[in-house]
DNA sequence: TTATAGTATGACAATCAATTTCAATTGAGT
DNA sequence: ACTCAATTGAAATTGATTGTCATACTATAA
């Protein structure tokens, strides 16, 4: 799986005439080994780990790479931060957030995506995506 | 309607100690008058035509006061920009998007907020709000 | 392997929305 | 009118993100 993800990513770049760099490479690996539903700034850090001479504006440019070439998605939840998480190629979910602990849980739902589907059709509507969010407390914090 | 929430804002502002003021009621004026979906930066320039010495942070300020009185709702819609809308109490929307024109289609559904409801219940969630956004093409932009 | 042309990088400046600061002003109860 | 906390506008500041640019690097051709 992130093998081929890996690939999946390198293949978009040479399609594309963009080169496989070092700092790429390294933004890649801690992509792939992170949790989901990591900030750009924490994604940044687990870098600096790895490389500390890696700029800021590289990985912010990578992580677009990541969402162009599919391996990625970019998710916002409301604080001022973009966030990336993994794309499994076909799949699609959406998310709980905690407001107090901020842990995401993802879930799908099969009847809700249908209904989507008709009410955009009611409105001679053409979805290209979607977004659904429950805000709240998680079981965890409700103690 | 627009009284009763010229009176819910001025209820809730005594309430707090705060002060009604001739700039407040501009901008509460010029968001009762707008149309929904607004933006701070638009409800800002409507101000301005009305009375050019009100500043930005007044805007802002007020735009906030009036999410916390509860007579509007702020929403995100991922350009950058935060927008402030009507809310009437007790009811709620999602919203049809127009990726094109940036049209606002508003649209309420029983059944997806039900099978929501289920959804956080099953992973023992709490909901406080939520999000539903369809991005997509408007019938009008597709001709 | 070396030359070459175009891409990528990192430091830093710039942008953009939003917030904070602060001295001067104003609202509302006394 | 008096008092004092709340409010205001201008300007500075923040925080995330993007743009600039001189230098360094990659990939391919020769
Ligand atoms: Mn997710
Ligand atoms: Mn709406
Ligand atoms: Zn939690
Ligand atoms: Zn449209």
């Amino acid at each position: 799986m992130k093998r081929s993800k890996k690939k999946q990513f390198h293949e978009f770049m040479s399609g594309k005439g963009l080169k496989s760099t070092r700092q790429r490479d390294v933004v890649l690996d801690c992509f792939l080994a992170s949790d989901r539903h990591m900030s750009t700034e924490e994604l940044y850090m687990k870098v600096r780990a790895k490389n500390p001479t890696i700029g800021y504006a590289t990985v912010y440019r990578t992580l677009k790479l990541f969402a162009e070439s599919g391996i990625a998605r970019e998710i916002h939840f409301g604080d001022g931060q973009t966030r990336y998480e993994h794309v499994a190629e076909g799949e699609h979910h959406d998310h709980l957030v905690c407001t107090r602990c901020g842990s995401v849980q993802e879930f799908e739902n099969e009847t809700i995506e249908r209904l989507q589907q008709e009410i955009a059709d009611q409105f001679g509507f053409q979805v290209e995506t979607h977004k659904l969010e429950l805000y709240g407390i998680c079981a965890k914090c409700r103690q």
